[in-house]
RNA sequence: GCGCCCGUAGCUCAGUGGAUAGAGCAGGUGCCUUCUAAGCACUUGGUCGCAGGUUCGAUCCCUGCCGGGCGCACCA
């Protein structure tokens, strides 16, 4: 029986017991099973007694005491007891826990997926770094942390689209294009321009694509060094990504909006809504209306539209493209977006409650001999996505940024990381799976096989580490949903962190293969669909991190 | 000054109002003629920043304070 289950099933005893006037509550639709950490608290527990003791305004343990009979003669349930202030320990059958490892394995690749989100349709924007330099560590962890929220919401039957914002138009890419040419021209970069080795290289490819680009009057020159440049920075962030593992559905061009009207079209729709005004020269967005600390500017006094206009245009594209959520990850540097944002679709007309989320992620440093290092694009001076990668491999730089919740600031030590040592938990993780993958490999060498699910006798794995490992498994669906909805992929990887560590106490109590001459038994073939179970949720959640599931090491 | 995030074991960090607050690393002691020892068992280590409040119950919610990070442009 599986946690969705085991709840359906109390729900129905409350109802039964409302149903002949035993408790006069409403029945609630969701019940709260959890998997209690004593052990001696049985499989599973619900704080169901305690929710409805207010509503019926009886003690919980009064409750507790008549849903406990109820349940306890349910099927598949072994035992219940109320305990502590009205908790309801539930002990389950030994078949009944079992057959979640039957239904991990059938289920296969499906396993953990639901459907709690399915119709909906979202645009998940992320990284969308300028185009003026290759993808930083900082983008690193919204790459790793976007792909992997993606993947869940994907799992939980979302529709996502990936999208990254490419801003390549406005003065930074003016900038981007002077600092090329003036590398090309063998001149100081200027003041407000970028360094760094890449300038050179990306300046001298632009030369090397634009035969006599050198002798063309500067102005033009200029025009393509910033075109050309951004193309470049595009395709090597792009191709950087990929090999990331990070795939996006779309890279939307600001420039797009700017050419095809689009600012101005979205100017006057918010004009029409009534929200825009002009004063000293400027067309104005109130977004104090909206609850933001100040109003902000669309069209500066020279005619010159702003980032802020793009913003406008760009979210209204999204909805006319059929979002109905638009979803955007950004660091805490751009916090002081978060209000205008929210400012600008309330005056579109949208509810920024149902139709925008955004979500902010805390920055992340390197540290470096204990020491802070900063990181600022225009001295040249940054990490890369590719010096993490090249320092840890892709698997432990998209487990480790993954990991940790983003309301988290992370320090990564790059010594630490550097060195390829199992202070990484993603080997722990990858090694177990390895290891079930060899004991299943010497099974099929032994002759031994799965078979069919109606021929495996669950009931044998009745050992205490067993049920463990059931229990675990049995969590992996609500890890998963839990998980999509907090927008919290980290909780995947601490989940298969518990869960490796539950398989290896497991494998160090429980002998899986008959050794010598023994015989294999149901015991042998019960614990092979555990073994075959446990490596599959390890490969669904290092799936939705992006990391790989090795099957040796 | 205002806004957002954080403060949990020596370190890096989990913990969606529930029972005795957890993991990895680091320290200590054990376990390989047997399926991968990149493992396991035991052990050391906590005023959950401080003070109030709400609640049957608070690491979690509210208020104030202390400490750290990031923002507060007719920049992008």
């Amino acid at each position: 029986m599986t946690p969705e289950q085991l709840r359906d099933v109390v729900r129905t005893v409350v109802a039964a017991a409302v149903g002949r006037g035993a408790l006069t509550v409403e029945v609630p639709d969701d019940v709260v099973i959890e998997r209690p950490k004593n052990r001696a608290h049985g499989d599973y527990a619900t704080n169901v007694a305690l929710r409805l003791a207010k509503a019926a305004g009886r003690p919980p343990r009064e409750i507790a005491g008549l849903l406990a009979t109820d349940l306890a003669a349910q099927p598949g349930i072994a035992s219940v007891d109320v305990a502590g202030p009205g908790f309801l320990n539930i002990t389950l059958a030994q078949g009944a826990l079992g057959q979640i490892a039957v239904r991990a394995v059938t289920a296969g690749a499906t396993y953990g997926r639901t459907d709690v989100l399915a119709g909906q349709k979202l645009n998940l924007e992320f990284v969308s770094a300028n185009p003026t330099g290759p993808v930083t560590l900082g983008s690193t962890r919204w790459a790793a942390v976007g792909d992997a929220l993606a993947r869940l919401l994907e799992a939980s039957g979302a529709d996502v689209s990936r999208e990254y914002y490419v801003n390549d138009a406005g003065a930074q890419i003016e900038r981007f294009g002077r600092s090329l040419q003036a590398v090309a021209l063998g001149r100081p970069v200027p003041e407000d321009g970028y360094q760094g080795d890449y300038v050179e290289t990306v300046a001298q490819q632009v030369v090397a694509e634009v035969p006599g680009l050198l002798e063309q009057p500067e102005e033009e020159q200029l025009a393509v060094f910033a075109e050309r440049g951004v193309g470049a920075m595009v395709a090597d962030i792009r191709s950087t990504l990929d090999g990331f593992g990070v795939h996006f559905d779309t890279f939307f061009s600001e420039r797009t909006l700017h050419e095809s009207g689009a600012l101005e079209k979205a100017v006057a729709t918010l004009r029409e809504q009534g929200h825009v005004f002009e004063t000293e020269g400027a067309v104005w967005l109130r977004t104090t209306d909206f609850g933001d600390d100040k109003d902000r500017v669309l069209v500066k006094a020279d005619g010159e539209p702003t980032y802020f206009a793009a913003d406008c245009a760009y979210y209204l594209d999204k909805r006319a493209r059929g979002f109905d959520r638009v979803v955007i990850l950004l660091g805490a540097d751009h916090s002081g977006y978060v209000g205008r944002y929210k400012a600008l679709v309330a005056a579109a007309g949208d509810d920024p409650a149902t139709h925008l989320e955004i979500q902010i992620g805390q920055l992340v440093n390197l540290v470096r001999n204990g020491e802070q290092v900063r990181m600022s694009k225009r001295k040249g001076n940054f990490v890369l996505l590719t010096d993490l990668v090249d320092a840890v491999g892709n698997d432990a730089a998209r487990y480790a940024l993954a990991r940790a919740s983003v309301d988290q600031q992370i320090d990564i030590d790059a010594d630490l990381w550097s060195r390829q040592t199992n202070d990484n938990p993603v080997f722990y993780v990858q090694y177990a799976h390895a290891r079930i993958s060899s004991v299943l490999r010497n099974a099929a060498d032994l002759g031994l096989s799965l078979g069919e699910a109606d021929g495996v006798d669950v009931t044998q794995l009745a050992h205490e580490r067993e049920s463990d490992l059931l229990r675990a498994i049995g969590e992996f669906p609500r890890v998963l949903t839990a998980a999509a909805e907090l927008r919290a992929p980290h909780r995947v990887a601490r989940y298969l962190e518990e869960l490796a560590g539950t398989y290896h106490r497991f494998y160090d109590s429980c002998r899986v293969l008959p050794r010598g001459d023994e015989e294999a038994t149901a015991l042998t073939t019960a614990r092979l669909w555990l073994c075959a179970a446990t490596a599959q949720v390890l490969r669904n959640g290092l799936d939705v991190l992006g990391v790989t599931a090795p099957e040796r090491m």
